[in-house]
DNA sequence: TATGCGTCATGAAACGCTTGCAAAAATTTA
DNA sequence: TAAATTTTTGCAAGCGTTTCATGACGCATA
């Protein structure tokens, strides 16, 4: 007794209508008069009709679904960014497919062939390091692309974010300005453009205006995660530093517990500042400073942004830039 | 100049086969010459063919898509379990579709029924109250559904999940045995079943084992965030509890933050147990005591079991019980 | 030589909906 | 009241695949 799926051809017949007729009024299309939407909208209701959205997609080639590349959903981070995005796009009725590439390159590729042939709307991508290859799909396909929490260096993807180098430079001013002459730059890998091209100039300029030579001794490069940060304490006092600008929060928790499990008093003989302003920040003791970045906005503008692209709607602007801010916590003086 | 998609048909026309081979090359059928698979998969690479992933959904009734109900993707409970989930959809070839319900059951209704309109395969559902409705949903549509990380009380679901009434048994009793005669339970909501009728079940078991009186006055039931946790201890310590229970970490960690900060030596004075062994347990300090919950197991069981659902595969079992553990740090003496 | 069988390929009907075009109906205008 | 408009509807051609009932072909068997 498979019970039948019901079309919108049942509707029709039922309703004593045509299917184009149903289709309209299912469409909220405002060409129908009212008695016939009532007695449509009746059936509709009787029979418990729901809209195949497949077969929707095949007809009208719009699918009302998004792609969405993330490194790792697991990483406060990006989760952030991708609850805003599905949020904003749940109120445009869209729907995320999530995916998960672990910043690698090959993944980043095969899932976007299988988003592609999903035929999804448009692509919301995270990551920092966007390599030759994905580039140039994202340029062959005609699907709409956006980077979200991350700046194209070459400024031919649209994108939202913050003002990367503006961030930095006030945080390390900050610690500067307390008097540390050494101040260690720990960062994720150099081979993404936010590191290397937007959070290292940062830091270069703040030394440069205030007349402080640049020591490459003083930069870490590691990955992002909480071990990487404990583990690092005795090169950071091997190169004198006594202060630490850091581009990642678990990187940060790991780094300020590295320190203080060794004895060292923060802030008294050690300050630290951290990037994302996640709930880490608050949970760690002495809760961290911290550059913050609006993350759930930037998701949600992101998102927003794509379905303006999607309607192929007249966009002014490439990118778009939110504000940061600074939080001052207890790691700093 | 827009491009002109290409299709089956055009590869059909190209390698002058008909559109029924083509089809079986793509789909691994075997029943090709080996001579007409060389053939067709050359025009295809020429032609650079990709298949429509929607309307071979509309005409094979597949979309190899799943849906998942997430309560909050920022949790880092369920993006865990996230996580699992999609690296084993990858595997199967099935793709994700995540949205987020916020616990709220209008939302989780509303979700599902766009889930169902996009005619995923599957649905996994994450979340701790199943409303009425939500049920009856579930079992009307024939799509089959699988619970992440929680159980269904009523036993119609399948589910994956560990066995909380003896982990948080064998949580209480180590507190317990530790002299502790009032240990607080805190836990989220107790309209949620893995509340009120698996952890503080447990609770009392062991009160009972122990001879200890149950006292209501150390029962806590507030929501799952931090700052709940943070304001939690003047509470505590009217109730005269020594030490606690927790049901999660957010929360957990504010309850050690707050009596931390108030002044109380943990765990001289006072003992912390939580309840799922995330990365916040080994960011504070002292780092917490926990059941430690297999998170991204339970995701990736969670959809394998939904692939053999899918697949029309006997099942024996309908809900699958994975191993939980205790992890014992410094939280606790 | 007639028959049967397995392999490989074809044709065409679904799948459930959208949409451009034209016809029909309702309304307005003269 | 007829003509001119405007509003509602219906028709039917897609959208790009899968799949099933058939057929063609080659080869072994009786």
């Amino acid at each position: 007794m498979e019970k039948k799926t019901i079309t919108i051809y049942d509707v029709a017949r039922e309703a004593a209508v045509s299917m184009a007729t149903v289709s309209r009024v299912v469409n909220g299309n405002p060409n129908v008069k009212p008695a016939t939407r009532k007695k449509v909208l009746e059936v509709i209701e009787r029979l418990d009709y729901r809209p195949n959205a497949v077969a929707r997609g095949l007809a009208s080639k719009k699918t009302t679904t998004v792609g969405v590349i993330i490194p790792d959903v697991t990483d406060i981070y990006f989760s952030s960014l991708a609850r805003g995005i599905d949020d904003v796009a749940t109120m445009y009725k869209y729907n995320i497919i999530l995916a998960n590439s672990d910043s690698n390159s090959q993944k980043e590729i095969q899932v976007l062939n299988t988003l592609l042939a999903k035929q999804v709307d448009g692509i919301i991508y995270m990551g920092n390091k966007i390599s030759d290859e994905l580039r140039a799909q994202f340029e062959h396909s005609k699907t709409p692309v956006i980077l979200a929490g991350s700046v194209d260096p070459k400024e031919e993807l649209g994108s939202v974010h913050i003002d990367y180098v503006a961030a930095v430079e006030e945080a390390v001013s900050d610690l500067i300005n307390h008097g540390n002459k050494r101040v260690a730059f720990i960062s994720g890998p150099m081979d993404e453009a936010i590191n290397s091209e937007y959070r290292l100039k940062g830091y270069k300029n703040v030394l440069a205006k205030k007349k402080i030579e640049y020591d490459p001794e003083l930069v870490f490069e590691t990955d992002y995660s909480y071990r990487a940060g404990e583990i690092l304490w005795p090169a950071i006092v091997s190169a004198g530093a006594t202060a630490a600008f850091v581009g990642d929060d678990e990187l940060a928790a790991g780094v300020l517990n590295g320190a203080q499990d060794a004895g060292a008093g923060v802030p008294e003989n050690f300050e630290v500042v951290t990037s994302n302003n996640s709930k880490i920040t608050e949970i760690v003791r002495p809760k961290l400073s911290s550059i913050t970045q609006p993350l759930y906005d930037i998701g949600a503008v992101s998102m927003r942004f794509l379905t303006k692209l999607m309607n192929k709607e007249e966009v002014t602007e490439k990118s778009v830039e939110l504000p940061y801010g600074f939080i001052k916590r207890a790691s700093t003086k």
